[in-house]
DNA sequence: GTGAAAGCGCTAACAT
DNA sequence: ATGTTAGCGCTTTCAC
């Protein structure tokens, strides 16, 4: 028999990891090994007294699952992977934590890829999660080209992609609608009689986050028939290092504008910050607004004005969209707008 | 014969997962599984011609390796793991980002668990990387009862622990000296001619980082002979919010502090904040000095005297060791001491 | 340079 | 309520 006296043959076995393995916990409490396995998943149908022993025995010989071993057979991994761009950006550590909250406690472990937001790593890092047979996949990058939507529509496995409500989504989405976000700043800061505006969002053509945000922003001052807004792009995405070098460019000219719209707040706090150490009056001689609400925001002097997006909240319906997904329920709406916030503060 | 017209097969089948299998790809090129499998990991080994067929084969199925498959069967995941207490702070976050960056490059993908400082969330996350099989494992949590250190020092896996320098490392180490970081600013201060001082940290006892600093600048003051420091705590770490509540029991008395250490600069920036709304002046009435050179520090008016701590470098290095260890090389040192900056600017 | 056989440690399906 | 059998898809070992 092979279990007959497993750990002393083990020792000797070329291949073996050294694991204490369920068979050595079936033997010390003298059961099969599958009654352990049931210990494990389904403890009510397994005998009172039998559970007691296989607890013992775990506790007593030290038995830490092999969950690689139990994917490959149950074909679940209990993994579910999300893509950012970067954790630098506050924004995106919030989905993660939010879809680590919602998922850690069904058992689930979370994967992190980071792209830089760059198409060909997001590729590459997808085609790697596919390999390790997540359960699901949060996607906050947005990018995705023809090769990686249909990698993913063939594995089969549920989907959200954050941020952005796609028109065609792969499978679920949960974001928020980054043209209104524009649009809603646009109409908040004609409202308060600016009429030579201009936008600063990142310039990676990657980041169609940022341009949908500009592009809602633009749309609106063309409807009310104003002067198109100036556009300036920051090299780096959301570096509030960068905010100074653009102030100079901004105002250059005989008509400067008297607002700006900054497609993420870590810039608006960058050229706000900026604006004052050059003495230039906020908002007086020019309004900031951003978007994220980062907890900044509130505490600068002069507070900005920013759009509340719910960072936090979008990881966590994410996990939970991604575990009914899982558990085979219906997921409806598929597509969840979690909706924004402005936010009016002294800068606009 | 099994290969002979496995996809027929399989459809029928009631376990198998639908995947592509590596013996699929072995039928459409005309060799044995093991050719696929040798080039995919050792391509040199194989002929150019069989290499050419394989790769073509591959390509025109859509085969993707199972990872899980792969890792019971040579006994390495390629997964290294990391456990930090949240991700809302950019410290955190920086290190996993630097640790991703560092192992991704060699096919590995990083697992990532927060404990939200509680030592027994981090003992249940160790345990599931554990069963993960991770081939490496990061701590950022520093947190570890003697349950989680023998469950690590028994999984005999390459550990590194970040951001302190432990006397007894379960393994690996990297970070800096968090009282040698508190004694430099307890330094600066009091040449700066500041008497009554002051300390900001986190209450949790569980974050030993914060404690440490502040241990660091309590010795050195009390070795320079002046008045011990009144000591106060915010609530959650790191939270510029609470900044605002702790301005008032810090100047309160009768001879309030002239300078404070915070042990974060979350905290001293809402303090800086929080005083220039109050029209407290600094630094002429509160020097204010923090700990982590975020962002912000610098752009601010005035500009924040803290600690320039490598985030990014503490994950960066960690994730070599771990490669360097899980390749069975030499790593020395064992513990890697990456040093800090006193980064002095306007506020003190 | 290439292939056949034998597991890795677990769980699903079927039995009792 | 519990045990038996047969894989999950891959890599390792050993033979040619």
């Amino acid at each position: 028999m092979n279990g007959a006296n497993a750990a002393g043959l083990r020792a000797r076995r070329s291949r073996g990891s050294g694991r204490v393995r369920i068979e050595d916990v079936a033997e010390a409490a003298g059961v099969s090994a599958q009654t352990v396995s049931r210990v494990l998943r389904e403890p009510a149908r397994v005998g009172v007294e039998a559970r007691a022993r296989v607890h013992a025995a775990i506790a007593r010989i030290g038995y830490v699952p092999d969950l690689v071993a139990g994917a490959l057979a149950s074909n679940r991994s209990r993994v579910v992977a999300i893509v950012v761009p970067t954790l630098a950006n506050a924004l995106h550590a919030g989905s993660v934590e939010g879809l680590s909250d919602a998922v850690g406690p069904a058992g689930y472990q979370v994967l992190v890829g980071t792209t830089g937001y760059d198409r060909g790593r997001e590729r590459e890092v997808v085609r790697a999660f596919l390999g390790r047979r997540v359960d699901g996949l949060a996607l906050a990058g947005g990018l995705l080209d023809e090769k990686a939507d249909s990698l993913l529509r063939a594995a089969r496995i549920p989907v959200v992609q954050l941020w952005e409500l796609p028109d065609n989504p792969v499978d679920l989405a949960v974001g928020v609608d980054g043209m209104a976000v524009g649009a809603s700043v646009a109409r908040h800061l004609v409202g308060r009689g600016h009429r030579r505006l201009a936008v600063i969002g990142h310039a990676a053509a990657s980041d169609t986050r940022s341009a949908a945000r500009a592009r809602g922003f633009l749309d609106t001052i063309a409807v009310l028939g104003l002067p198109t807004p100036r556009l300036l792009e920051s090299a780096r995405p959301w570096a509030m290092q960068d905010a100074a070098g653009l102030l100079g460019p901004l105002l250059a000219g005989k008509q400067p504008p008297s607002a700006v719209f900054c497609t993420g707040d870590q810039i608006a706090i960058g050229l706000l910050l900026g604006a004052r150490r050059a003495g230039i009056a906020v908002p007086e001689r020019l309004a900031i607004a951003g978007v994220g609400d980062s907890d900044l925001a509130a505490l600068l002097t002069p507070s900005l004005t920013t759009v509340g997006i719910p960072r936090y909240r979008m990881g966590l319906e994410a996990g939970r969209m991604l575990l009914r997904r899982i558990a085979g329920e219906d997921v409806t709406p598929p597509c969840l707008d979690l909706g924004f916030e402005l936010i009016v503060r002294e800068s606009t």
